[in-house]
Order: C-alpha cells, then structure tokens, then sequence
DNA sequence: TCACGTATCGTACTCAGGTACTAGGAGTGT
DNA sequence: ACACTCCTAGTACCTGAGTACGATACGTGA
C-alpha cells in the first residue's frame, strides 16, 4: 500500500524536499505540533524531533496522539535511547531525518500500512534486552556435545518441555530423552534444571 | 527501493500467487531449504516455515545462511515467540503467510533494502521485553516474594531439590511445595526451571 | 568387513515435582 | 473482635522427567 498523503512537521527544507515525492500528494506543513491534535484520526504525520518548542517524547501529548494517528518520529542524531521513548510513547515510526529519499517513502509506507518501521539497530537493542545472555557465555558445553545434541540442550535449557521439542524437532518425545540421556552424561548433570544454569553460566 | 526478484520456499499455491505481483520477476521458487547455500550472498528469500523438512528456527543452519541473505520468515500460525526465534536466528522478517498481498510486498521491499520488518504484536513483545529487562529482572522478582519464599525461591532456582530445601531450612517437604505454588503464582511462572530463567535474569 | 559413533524409536518402570483441597497458629492492623 | 497475611502441614492425586533394558539404520574410517 503506497501512503497517499501525509503532515509534516519540520523546519528543516531538504527533509521537505526529500519527502516531496515520497507520496501521491506533496506533504502538508505542519507549523506547530498543536496542529496535531486537528487533525483525523488515522493520518499519517511524520514528526521532525528537532523541530523547535516540542514536548519531551515523555510527555503524555505523544501517548494521546500516537493512539489516534500514525505518527513516525524523525531524529537528526538517532539513538536507541530516543528511539526507545518514541516507540514506548506509541510511535510508529523511528528513524534518521537524513535518511535516503527510498527509506523515508519506505517508512512512509509502513507505517501508513498500520505497521512498524524501526531500523537495525534499535532492532538489535530490542532484541538485546530480550535475549540478554541467552546463547550463553561458557562454550565449554559446546565442543562436548553433537550438532543434534546443542538442538536439544539449548531448547532444554530455555525451559521447553521433552514434547515441545519432540515437535519442534519433528521427532519423538523418545528419542528427545534419548539425546538428554546422552546429554547430562557428556555434561555431568543430573536434569534439565542443572543443565540450564551450566548452559547459562550459573555455576 | 522495489523488491526486484527473490526466492520462495512454500508448498503454499495461494501463497505464491500473492506473490507473484510483488516483485519485479515472479519468484524462483526453491524445492527444498538445502538450495538456500546456493543462492548468492544478499539475495532475498522468503520462507513459508511450515514447509516439511525445515531445520528448526535454533538450528545453526539459520544463523549462517541469515549471515549472507535477506531471509523473511513466513508463518501460517505466527506468535511472538516463534517470531522471536526467527529474529533471534538473523531473519529480516517475520510475518503472516495468508498475509494480504500488499503486506508481503511490504516486507519484501523492506528486508531488501536491508532492513528489518516485525509485525506490531511483535513489536509490542519486545517493547515489553525491554522494559522488563530494564525495570523488572533485576530486583523485580524480590519484592513480590515474602522473606521465606525468597529464601526457597533462590535455592530452587540453584537446583535444589524440594526435601534438601526443606532439610537446609528445617521445614517438611510439603511446605516446600506449598511456598513454591505460591511462588509460581506470584511470579507468573510454571516450574522451578521457569523460575531459574526467571531469577538469573534470562528471560 | 567390522567396529564405532550418531540418530532414531519402543515399552515399562520409578520418582520427584506440582496441584487440589484443607487447616491450625502466630502476628498485625482496623 | 475481626480480617488479613504469613508460615506451616496433611492426604491424595496426576504427570512429566529420567532410566533401564532394549532395537534399527546410516556413514566413516581402519
């Protein structure tokens, strides 16, 4: 789906012109971010972060706003800290107000969509903080097992159950304790529990 | 920037004939996950992950070849988790297979220009992630937890068993047990390995 | 050819873990 | 006095986990 049309609000004229063909209708200018509350639920805006007299991304103004419209938060000095507020604000949209004029549309696109647009890195935080220490610090545990083996283990270790690996192995529950067997002997352990803190780093 | 030509893995007609309008070439369809080290570094390949035979999202197989290609991963029952998995492994994308046609070209123009495309729900997963690995994991867990069940908590959490936590704090297994119920409530988990990923902070 | 490791699967068994339902005593705050 | 939380504990029950016997098949190297 190509965005249509969209708001702008930005003092900086090479965004402007960088967004000029980004949608079937050049952008409509925004000149305060108190417009924003003008206009209907559903649109799409694009917010210059830098623009002059604008509330901290904290403020509940976004929260209000980024719930009814679509709104894409532009930075001219990205950080994953920022991009973070914008997102937890509600925001659609989070990337560099110097991005190319194809990323921009693309964005533009997305977010018209009802979707998500967040770049690599602020992605790779997010993931950070989901994952922290998943995959492990030791690999002592590694070497010692086979390939199929460090399937097992790691699934194990994450708290999956014998028959949810079976599935998602597209074995049997059988041989999924076979290959535990095998495991907790290679790694001297006597169940799963002890099998995650060794995996995790845990003593 | 338009997606120009990818590759596809599904068994899926229906899938495919939404795709044929999203690129500039129809797409090469793969016969089996094994043809993916064929393809040359940076091409883009969507993944219908309910074709038969495929390597679990944990497999290595995934970390190497997401390493060289633009990998979207298509599920027909998506969840966070299995999302999780497929980003956790490198993908590009992750999204519905009975997705609407212009949804997938979305995702396709996006990982091939190199970014990343994560459906909302996803997203809102991994915003929670992120400020519950920030705010919650550290300390979070002790304070909905009374002084007796901490103490059972972390020695359970260390691969204790019920009777030598219940020997080591002079009580009968059976109370053990009882603090633990009330643990798993408390803190939302399942089993005493749950509550080890839990407590060491994994996720 | 044969030994060996790896991956797969079967049946049967034991046992720790977890739940359901229940309940008494101690302490605290209203 | 009453309500509430916390710690304690009993019986009974179900289930997943792990083990102990197996077994077949495949590939590799001696």
């Amino acid at each position: 789906m190509r965005c249509t049309a969209f708001h702008l609000l930005s003092d900086d004229e090479s965004l402007c012109a960088r967004l000029r063909g980004a949608s079937a209708e050049p952008p409509h200018r925004l000149a305060a971010h108190g417009e924003l509350a003008t206009l209907a639920n559903g649109e799409v805006a694009l917010i210059d972060i830098a623009s002059p007299g604008l509330p901290p991304l904290q403020a509940p103004f976004w929260r209000v706003q980024c719930e009814r419209l679509k709104i894409g938060i532009l930075s001219p000095s990205p950080s994953d800290g920022e991009g973070l507020l914008a997102l937890e604000a509600g925001a659609h949209g989070y990337g560099h107000s110097y991005a190319a004029e194809h990323s921009l549309q693309q964005m533009l696109d997305v977010i018209a969509s009802g979707e998500l647009w967040v770049g690599r890195s602020l992605m790779a935080r997010l993931l950070k903080g989901v994952r922290q220490a998943s995959v492990v610090s030791g690999k002592g545990w590694q070497v010692l097992l086979t390939e199929r083996e460090r399937e097992v283990a790691s699934m194990a270790a994450m708290g999956e159950s014998n028959l949810s690996i079976a599935n998602a192995l597209g074995i049997t529950e059988r041989t999924v304790k076979s290959h535990l067997t095998t495991i907790f002997d290679k790694l001297d352990v006597t169940d799963r529990l002890q099998l995650a803190l060794r995996i995790h780093g845990i003593r």
